[in-house]
DNA sequence: TTTATAAAAATAGTATTACTATCTCATTTA
DNA sequence: TAAATGAGATAGTAATACTATTTTTATAAA
């Protein structure tokens, strides 16, 4: 038995569905590399298209432009990483436990288990972590949020709040809150590696960012 | 008595130093007009140079490129809030008192009251919101943390760090749980604005913020 | 007072980026 | 077989991010 994830994108997002050609497949697979290598700034269609022995032109049939293409990866990862908590969380009872669970696949580092053969989940994690809030840092984001951009982003920070209310019923700001983690997790990943003074971690250990969450967390929710 | 708030800034941030001169004052002025109105993307030096008729070639004298420009606003931004946490702390004796009124400098709007001159901090306030981050979210944020170029952000994130430790010396994360509220109380206030659904705040009450940034952090140190 | 000289500012560039319009060529389909 | 469709290549343009050169202005020494 062969199985493919196959996350269902707002087609909003591109002009013609990456998922579907070897082309479309190529630039999303390059440009997360790319953008992981390079950063977002120096990221371009024309040097993506170098990359892949195609043109410029032939990458913007596909997307707009480089923001909806990081829109795009980005809202597949949170999809996807909203996938792994469904699957993770299935047969748990407890909804601390589940928490913890989510803490965990939020702020360690994934192992590219799952087959989704053209996405490097550790390098798109990487992305999340130093590009993602430019995804919605932008003068249009309520546009963006109009067109429903986010909604991947959204349904998980939904999802986070309805678990942090079974813990506890009477919290009184479920949704900040998992916002609040859910751009922790990458933040104090960043801070970690690239500014240490502004945590207490020592270098690239994410285990400590998972406990100062969940201490966070269980904190503030009793 | 007449007295001018004057912050010294990292000399390697700009060319020419803009607080010497008229024009390197409207560049300030102005540069924190423009970006808050078209965002940091949008924003070039040959706008700026309409702007205040003068040239594209005039302001690359007093400044590399826009993003050295964008820490050059964002650190003075960050002196000046560690400044008014000592001024509204000085006297305070009791550190929980003390957090609070650090969280409620962090977090509210700011009322345009000390004078100084060319700088709008409601603009600044706004800047920092949604486009703060972008000052360290690059490939060359080691580079620029050698040059030192975040140190009035991490210093502002130790000395709030030592006020959480001042509260409960035992606590095991002064530093990330520092960083986390500076971050947050800019961060839940773009969500407030734009992406609603990621807090449980009604649109533009940061009081709301306040509560919820008090809560958090007061749970998390008992 | 003239002249050297250095700083400030304007002019005129260039390479790259972000994007568009058009054209070719292969495949489908009627 | 002819028309329609679509994928990709070619060749542009306007704007961006700079840089180099020249001109102007201010200052100071001869």
């Amino acid at each position: 038995m062969e199985l493919q994830l196959q996350i269902k994108m707002n087609k909003k997002l591109f002009l013609r569905d990456p998922e579907q050609t070897e082309l479309g497949k190529k630039i999303i697979q390059h440009s997360i590399e790319l953008i992981n290598k390079n950063g977002f700034e120096a990221f371009t269609f024309k040097k993506l298209a170098e990359d892949i022995n195609s043109t410029e032109a032939g990458i913007y049939r596909y997307f707009e432009n480089k923001h909806k293409l990081l829109m795009y990866i980005t809202s597949w990862y949170w999809s996807w990483l909203e996938y792994r908590i469904m699957i993770y969380t299935l047969n748990v009872k407890d909804p601390v436990v589940k928490l913890k669970k989510v803490i965990q696949l939020l702020a360690a580092t994934v192992e590219d288990d799952i087959n989704t053969s053209h996405v490097n989940e550790n390098n798109l994690h990487q992305i999340i972590i130093a590009e993602g809030s430019k995804a919605y840092l932008t003068k249009h984001v309520s546009a963006d949020n109009k067109d429903q951009f986010f909604k991947p982003y959204k349904d998980l920070c939904a999802k986070v709040g309805e678990i942090i209310l079974e813990c506890n019923p009477a919290y009184k700001y479920p949704k900040s809150l998992s916002s609040t983690i859910i751009e922790m997790a990458h933040f104090q990943n960043f801070f970690m590696k690239n500014l240490p003074s502004l945590t207490d971690f020592g270098k690239e250990d994410d285990s400590k960012v998972v406990a100062y969450l969940e201490d966070l967390v269980f904190s503030a929710i009793k």
